[in-house]
Order: structure tokens, then sequence, then C-alpha cells
DNA sequence: CTTTCGGATTTAAACCTTTAAATCCGACAG
DNA sequence: CTGTCGGATTTAAAGGTTTAAATCCGAAAG
């Protein structure tokens, strides 16, 4: 692999020159330009980015670090990210935690090491978040992304998580239900934690008490969905719909409904945070609120790189995307209950 | 961020002995160790891997390029290669093409800017090779993943798509189906025609002549899916049972036949291409062929890795790995059909 | 006491760029 | 003809490591 300087020789002119041709840094006569700009091409030259590195101290690379990418959540928002990124002549240096916090500090740490000009975190939930604050503190620019961490205010891109929550249980009711089940993800997550603060709020707008046995903590993974979908159909407490967190658990929800014969939406409406559907059309008969992930990628990465270029300064940015409510048959009103009415979608 | 030159200071003593505790090059003595280890964690010091890789002309870095990965089949693959790439203490450099060769040019020749050890590349579709060649030519490994590319041979990691189309087909034409339509991906893909190649095989064998207006070609895309699922049901020729190339084709055809009021499998069976389930579970009435996604990923990053490391040395390799066909309800026996028997899962 | 030996430690060159500063050179003013 | 000016080009230092080679030092051998 050639270097600048062999370039420069078969040029026959000094390695400043070539350096100032290829990133047009100075003029140089149209004449040295071609010269140089040939001899780029007989030898294949690719400037090395490593040196370049080196020298400038910025790698254009960004870290993300996220818990597993084949939570069918993901994806959008990392291909927001990398678009968003691509455009600007950055490259994303991406890892999965699979939100074990000890990853996620061997990964953080890796990426300091690689100098990435900044990091884009969609954080493992755990407490020990000390790494987060000596990267941040050590002036490596960190946006979050979906997950707050707890004690740390830093440029982030969250989900207006109790808005969702509240507009769709809000709209349940209005179909009709009063009795209510939700399926959270891990509580000691925040965005689980809003998300049921919303489920409460338009509860409470309703006049509707809380029933404890129909709160069901979760993990957001597929297992828990299936395990507490089983659970809430063989409670004493009948509920006539049920609000489950996210994506994957809803399809344990669903595959522990299939196998117990319950039909959605004639034995109980269902409604889902995250959207299944692929291009707009499979699964289009389930409710759900709406992220728009690829939009959160591309406005977290943004602002990233807004900050590291300076751009972006002083005190942290807080975005909150709203999330919308899609209305599909999974809530189409029950024959048998009470109250119901027909809401437009 | 501080240097191994101020450890070194903090430490009294010299960068050398900095660098050998840090990377275990040489023993040296247990006291100045420690002195080192200690200036290291008061410093907050990570060692600037851009410096490094300068002097030792290698990154640990694996760029991957793939079409997109938001398409369902991808992130498993894109896993496989990480958890190899990570448990090896390498890093995943991705870039979407979109099947798009310029795109695939520009993120080629970044990632030889930066110097990636190895590229895994699952190759946009196109004529245009020269780039592919010309990385290779010059020294840097490449492992085809998925996909080949014409004209290029280098160590590999495909699907038997040949033996994975026959396989299906044969056990269509086993439960009792002679009019079997295919919907195939872009004929200019290899794996494409390969899959095409092992139907037209199983209806060989079965003596059943193909009709060409049973063949009809998409481009694994969701669209395409459903205008030719669509157009199957709208020709005059009836099908009683369609194999769909990929997963996304076949959500387009499954809504187009919703839209239409077709049943599946009543009134038409539907074999797939890939895996559409989540934890196994989900869609699980599909009969699919199903890729090991993550094993392929896995599989593609380890040969990379030897390969770079020397570990594997001599003419490329390729390996093919073998697909497993899955049966499920959605090629059930119909009952109107002639001579068909039951076939065990 | 002087050598010799071997392990621990240090020195210094090299990796490939960028860029501030120095140099060069031709044109133009005096 | 000399001096000045300004733009084009070159020189050389710097960036943070690794590592071969050199040095150092104490112990063992003579």
């Amino acid at each position: 692999m050639s270097t600048i300087i062999e370039v420069a020789k078969r040029a026959s002119v000094s390695i400043a020159t070539v350096s100032n041709v290829i990133r047009g840094t100075r003029r140089v006569s149209p004449e040295l330009r071609t010269r140089v700009q040939n001899a780029i091409r007989e030898l294949d030259y690719y400037p090395n980015a490593i040196a370049r590195s080196l020298k400038v101290k910025q790698t254009r690379m960004l870290g993300l670090v996220l818990p597993d990418i084949t939570n069918p959540f993901f994806p959008g928002i990392i291909r927001g990210a990398e678009d968003a990124a691509f455009e600007r002549d950055y490259f994303l240096v991406a890892a999965n935690t699979d939100d074990q916090i000890g990853r996620e500090r061997r990964i953080v740490s890796a990426l300091r090491s690689y100098r990435v000009d900044g990091i884009l975190l969609i954080s493992a939930l755990g407490n020990d978040t000390s790494h987060i604050r000596q990267t941040i503190a050590s002036g490596v620019s960190v946006v979050c992304l979906d997950r707050s961490i707890p004690g740390i205010t830093t440029d982030s891109v969250f989900l207006d998580n109790v808005r969702g929550g509240r507009e769709c249980v809000r709209h349940l009711i209005q179909s009709g239900h009063r009795k209510i089940a939700i399926v959270t993800g891990q509580l000691k997550a925040q965005n689980a934690r809003e998300r049921l603060q919303g489920y409460t709020e338009a509860l409470g707008e309703a006049d509707i008490s809380p029933d404890k046995s129909l709160i069901l903590e979760g993990d957001y993974r597929y297992d828990s969905g299936y395990r507490l979908g089983k659970q809430l159909m063989k409670s004493r407490v009948k509920a006539t719909a049920v609000f489950v967190c996210n994506g994957v658990m809803t399809l344990g929800v669903l595959q522990a409904f299939e196998e117990l014969g319950i039909k959605c939406p004639d034995d109980i409406a269902v409604a889902t945070f995250d959207d299944l559907t692929l291009d707009n059309s499979f699964h289009s008969h389930l409710t759900a609120v709406v992220q728009p992930s690829y939009d959160m990628g591309a406005r977290a990465a943004a602002m990233l790189m807004d900050r590291i270029e300076g751009k972006l300064a002083g005190d942290p940015v807080i975005v909150r995307i709203v999330p919308t409510l899609v209305i599909r048959d999974s809530t189409r009103p029950q024959r048998h209950l009470p109250n119901h009415r027909r809401v437009g979608a």
C-alpha cells in the first residue's frame, strides 16, 4: 500500500503539495495538480486516515452502542443514524451490549481507545454509570438515545413515553374498556416507568382505579411477553384489553393467546408499543404507539455531529419525540362491551 | 486526554516500560508495574489505538458492507459477525449500500482509507466490480457473504441455494402440487438464479414441465412481492402453490392475497425463503427454507480473521451452508388436491 | 578485584500525515 | 539593476505509539 511519499516522488513534488491537492487546502498550479492526480491513480493510493487522524486529532468515526441489533426496534434507529453520519462523512462503529453493563464498559473503553469523535448511546440498564460519567468528563461527546441514564445529563433524544402510554390507554378507554392490563418493561428502566405512568394517568382521567394485578412487569423480551400473556389469562381478574409496552413482548403475548385459543380482538383487545410492521403492511391489524425510529436515529446522530463540530454549544439539549398512535383492528370495538363508540382512524 | 508520555513521567519510567506493562510484551518488575498501573488509573489514560495502528499497521477493525440493515434478514448475520469479531477483539465498521454500486464504491474506498484489516462484503448487485477486484489485489482480505460477485473468486460463505430451492419445491410436489409458481429475486443476482435452478430441478425430477407464466421475477423487495402476488392470482394459469424466494417479498405476497380474500393454505399453499419468525414463534405457520444467518455471519467473520492473521493461507475457501426446510401450516395438504399425503415435520 | 552474563530498562527511529514557517521565484516598482 | 511583494512550493516538526538495539546493573565466575 503506497504512501503520500511515493506519490510525491512519482509526481516530483513535495509531500505537502500532494496533501494540498488531496485536501484542497491551498491552491496548487494546474500542472502540478494533474501530475499528482496521475500519480495517485497509477499507484492506487488511498490516503492513510490513521496517520491523518493522529495528526488532526479527529477520526470521523462515531461509536454506536446499543443493546441488540437483532431486536427489530433498533435497525431503524441505526439506519437513521448511519444515513445522517454518512452524509456528513462520518462512519459508525457499532457494538451490541446485550444489556450487560460489563459488555458496555468494555465497548465504551475500546471506543475511547479508538478515539471515536463521539458516542451514540442506547445504554444498558444498570446502576453503575461511572464509565459513562468518566467518558463525558474526558471530553468525548455522548448523545443518549431512547434510554436515559440515571443521574447523567447529556444531549439526548427520547420518545415522549408518558404521552405514548397515555394516548394509547385513552383510546382503549374510549373503546369501552375498563379492565385494562399492562405488560411493562423492567421498571428500573425509565422508559418503562414512563409508559406505565401514561397508563396510570389515562386511567386516572377516567376515574378508573388501577388494579395491581393488572400491572405485569416484563423485561422487553419475547419470553416475558409469552409468560405474562399466559399469566394474564389465568388471573382471576379478567382484563378486556392489554397494553404491551414493546414489540417483541407483544409477539410473545400473541403467541400465548394463540396457544390458549384466545382471539384478538374479540376475546381481548391488544395494543402495543413499537410497530412490528414491515413497509406498513404486515401485522396491519395491531394498534400501536409508533416510534419514528429512523428519525430518532438521524436526529441523535445530527446532534452528536453538531456537538462535535462545535455547531452546538452550551448546555445539554434534550429532545422529546412525539409518537403516533395508529389505531387498527386489534382494538376494534368488541360487541359485548358496554359503552363502546366508534373511533375514527 | 493523556498520553503514554505523561504516564511514563508520572510513574518515573520510560515510555517503553509503560508500553510493556500495557501490552505485556516483556517482563517488567512488579514495582515498576504497579507504579505504571497507578499512573494509568490516576490519569484515566486510554492507549491511543490510532497511534498504535499507525505503527503496527493493523487496526483490528473489520469493514462490513451490506445492502440494508433494515431488511430483517441481515441483523442476524451482523450479530453473528459482530460476536465472532468482538470475541477476538475486533470491531465492526458497518455501512449500508442500498444495493447501489456507487455507494458501495464510496464505502469501500473509505474503508480502505481507514485501513480496516479486512472486509466482510454482502455485495450490491452490479457488473462493475473493479473496486472489489482492486481492493483484493491491494492485499486487503475480503470475504464475500451471502452473495457472490461475478468474476471474482475470494473467500466466501454462501447458502446452498440450489438445494434450498429444490427441497422446498420437492416438498410442495410431495404435498400434491403440480402447478407451482415461483417468485424470484432479480435474476442477475446469482442466489436468485440458484433458487430458481433448485425449483427447476425439483420439477424436473417429478416430470413436471415448467410453465413460463408461473415464473415471476421480483427484486427481493416488498413491493415486488405485493405486485407479483396480485399478478399471480389474476393469471389464467391457476397455481395451487407458490414458492417465494425471500422473506420480505413473502410479506408482500401475503398482503396481496389478504386484499384479494385468498386464504393460505386453503386457496394456495405458500413456502418462503428466510424465516420471518422472531424467536421461532410468530408467523409460525409459514413453511420456510431457513438460513442460519447468525452462523453464516459468525463463520464469515471467523474466516476473515483467520485470513488476516495468517491462520488461513492458500487458495480462497468457499463454504456452502446447508439450509433447513421447516414445514409448517402454510403448506398443509389441501383437501381438494389429488394425490396428497401427509408429510412429517 | 575484574570479567562476563543476563535480565531489566531505556533510547531512538519509524509509522504517515498535516501545517506553520521558510524558501523560492518571477514580476513589478523605483 | 536592485529591492519588494506575493503566490507557489518546500521544509521540517509534531502527533502517540512500538520495538530493535543499546545500555545499565547486579550477581556469579574466575
